[in-house]
DNA sequence: CATCTGACCTAGT
DNA sequence: AACTAGGCCAGAT
């Protein structure tokens, strides 16, 4: 097996799994992810993994994930149906103008609150 | 093969 | 505070 994919295997891992560890009704961001995965400044290619997340098994909750500043930008990839915004409002987070309402309440960082 | 693009972020000016 | 440049790296053109 090429190397190349062996690391794309491990990165992809790693994302879905912490993806996996953000708690109801809390959201993050792609560099808080990138960062405590060990992989600081590579925050394009969570987005990037997050893309091939949706037939995963167990589900990730890709729409736990926004952008630095709460904003949802990767609300125009999600299947048809699933809207972002709606899955975030049906976990009580509010969403106005495609951003996240009060996002540093609802901010987790996995840094600080992952204990594994 | 060379360039550009992107679910981003940090650091420097 | 606004802006640019650079880094990340797989796909698309």
């Amino acid at each position: 097996m090429p190397q190349q994919d062996v690391k794309v295997d491990v990165f992809q891992r790693d994302v879905f799994e912490l993806t996996r560890a953000i708690p109801f009704g809390r959201v993050t961001s792609y560099g808080a992810i990138a960062r405590s995965i060990g992989a600081a400044g590579a925050s394009r290619r969570v987005g990037w993994v997050l893309n091939t997340s949706f037939e995963a098994v167990p589900p990730v909750p890709a729409h736990r994930v926004v952008n630095r500043k709460g904003l949802l930008t990767g609300r125009m990839h999600f299947p048809e149906g699933h809207s972002m915004e709606a899955q975030l409002e049906a976990e009580g987070i509010e969403v106005t103008d495609h951003g996240v309402v009060n996002f540093e309440a609802v901010f987790w960082d996995p840094q600080v609150e992952w204990l594994d």
